[in-house]
DNA sequence: CTCAAATAAGTAACCGGTTACACATAAACT
DNA sequence: AGTTTATGTGTAACCGGTTACTTATTTGAG
């Protein structure tokens, strides 16, 4: 391995005429540059990160903590952080938390032992001492929390917006899965959702998950038909567990939309293409991890950021398995 | 932060010991041992990741290049590498390479530069000479090189099923989607289609796609119809591709399976929820990350292992959109 | 009882960068 | 010309671990 000594000695200066030419700090003269960018090219040489890390004591990496990049949604999270980050020259270490405290936790002290920069995190417990004693900068993703910054989507909002629509488009008997209960931003969806229920007055039934996974939005999915029956509206903590809704709904021969309404949550890209093609609330998952990202960097180069938290939008988007309004068919 | 020498000091022993207590190698008394640890635990110390990789030259880190982890087959291998990693205590550094050669070879640099103790890669360029000059194990994965270990999916072989079952269940219009160029594993899957199709003289025809990409798919799935209206039976590239086909195919008024039958390839989680549901060539996703990640960790740990590849199986998984044989519905 | 081998623990070099500090020279200013 | 000030470069300490080497003590075989 090529190292900054065999450079100097290929140049002929001193270490430290290297790392100033690397760095553009320090005066070096131009010829003298030019004779250390001839060698650092001609040896092929690049820094080696973890010593700079070493006496830096921070390195260029981002720790991104995710529950599981096998539901679709976060993924694109993923994305909207890693090109954000890579435009600054970040990169990330990741891991998924399956909701584990332990694995939680496991993640982070690695994170800190490689002197991440900053930490991006979508977890359930945002108020655990390990986040509290971290003195890096961390942004909390998909979730809120009073004691750091966050990037979220008005789940709320978004549940009472399903809830409006699931009326006005006609449903009388309306199911609302509630989604797991220690994750913060399905007990939003849920409570808007169930706010806009019992304004109305119309009836409506709850069904109970505690977990995200494929597996148990299916069994819910059938669940939900051999207990309520004469549901014409499921309004569902997230778009898998709609599209299981919607799977099982065609199963057992009901019509969509005629015979029951589906809404789901998040808006993954497969929701277009399901059939009919899911309608769902948005949210705008590839941004919201670019503004997470964008909100690490800005608190990585200007450590005096005020605690600022992004609540952003999210939108119905009317698609194939809700009914089509009447001012809407003209 | 607490390093090392606050624990020798606090403990009344020297950093050596330290260091011998944590790595449980060389002398140390019982006694000492207890005392050590009791400080450690005291003072809440742990080790400095990057001082180790420093001097060791090694971290405990793995490189993960993967295409597009908005492509849901990608975050499975992702899990398998992870869940196999976690287990040896090895994390990842991880990054989309969005088929480009140089993001790529930034992304490796990185990893490079940060001392990984080995790299696996998810490369349309396995023969690239900055994969040679690398000096730490390269394992492949869902790719196929000669000069490196390699953990990938029997395409051909996956091709020639999804062709057979085609024919068996009566399509005779066949349209092979043909997946990007120079993605391997996607000319595998359809040559073998192709070899089948050709030998048993069935019509068929071809449609190029440049990209995985979900817009990409909707418009050749889309194309597909217009140009080729008689097609009974689309062997797709990929799941999301078919799941396109099957949408468009649908939105057309067309009986799935009766009318056109669709066979996709990879079995994502979601393929089993579209309606109907996706017949699909299967591959292993999660097992082959795990198994890319096995044999990386024999290669880190015993560097003498003869080149391996690991072909993985695949399987036909029949559902919704190919019809049901004679003999299968007894 | 003697002496080699095993056990125990400290000192300091080392990993590959960064930078404080020192020193030298050139340019700018009275 | 004499003195600041700016420019250019090298030396060596430092970051926080690991380990080769050294020294001291204990154990055990003959």
């Amino acid at each position: 391995m090529v190292t900054i000594k065999d450079v100097a000695k290929y140049a002929g200066v001193s270490v430290a005429t290297i790392s100033r030419v690397l760095n553009e700090n320090g005066y070096v003269h131009e010829d003298t540059r030019r004779v250390v960018e001839k060698a650092i090219k001609e040896l092929n040489y690049t820094p080696n990160e973890v010593a700079r890390s070493l006496y830096k004591r921070k390195s260029r990496l981002i720790g991104l903590l995710l529950p599981d990049i096998t539901n679709p949604y976060f993924p694109q999270l993923a994305r909207g952080v890693e090109d954000r980050m890579q435009q600054s020259g970040l990169r990330l270490i990741f891991g998924n938390s399956d909701e584990s405290q332990q694995k939680e936790q496991d993640y982070i002290q690695t994170f800190v032992q490689n002197n991440v920069v900053g930490i991006i995190a979508s977890t359930n417990f945002p108020g655990m001492d390990f986040y509290r004693r971290l003195k890096i900068p961390v942004v909390f993703l998909d979730r809120i929390s009073s004691d750091r910054p966050a990037v979220y989507a008005d789940g709320r909002e978004g549940g009472r917006i399903a809830a409006q629509q699931m009326i006005e488009r006609g449903s009388r008997q309306i199911a609302v899965l509630q989604g797991p209960a220690h994750v913060r931003p399905a007990q939003d969806r849920f409570q808007g959702a169930v706010e806009v229920l019992q304004d109305t007055g119309v009836t409506y039934e709850v069904v109970q998950t505690d977990s995200f996974t494929l597996d148990e939005a299916q069994r819910r999915a059938e669940e939900l038909f051999v207990s309520f029956p004469e549901t014409d509206g499921v309004i569902a903590s997230n778009d898998m567990a709609a599209i299981a809704v919607l799977h099982e709904a065609l199963r057992l021969g009901k019509k969509v939309p005629e015979d029951i309404q589906i809404i789901g949550f998040d808006d993954i890209p497969l929701s277009e293409l399901v059939s009919p093609s899911l309608s769902t609330i948005r949210q705008p998952a590839y941004d919201m991890g670019k503004q997470a990202a964008e909100l690490m960097i800005q608190l990585i180069e200007n450590d005096d950021v005020e605690l600022k938290s992004i609540q952003m939008p999210v939108q119905f988007i009317q698609r194939g398995t809700t009914r089509i309004k009447a001012e809407e068919s003209i």
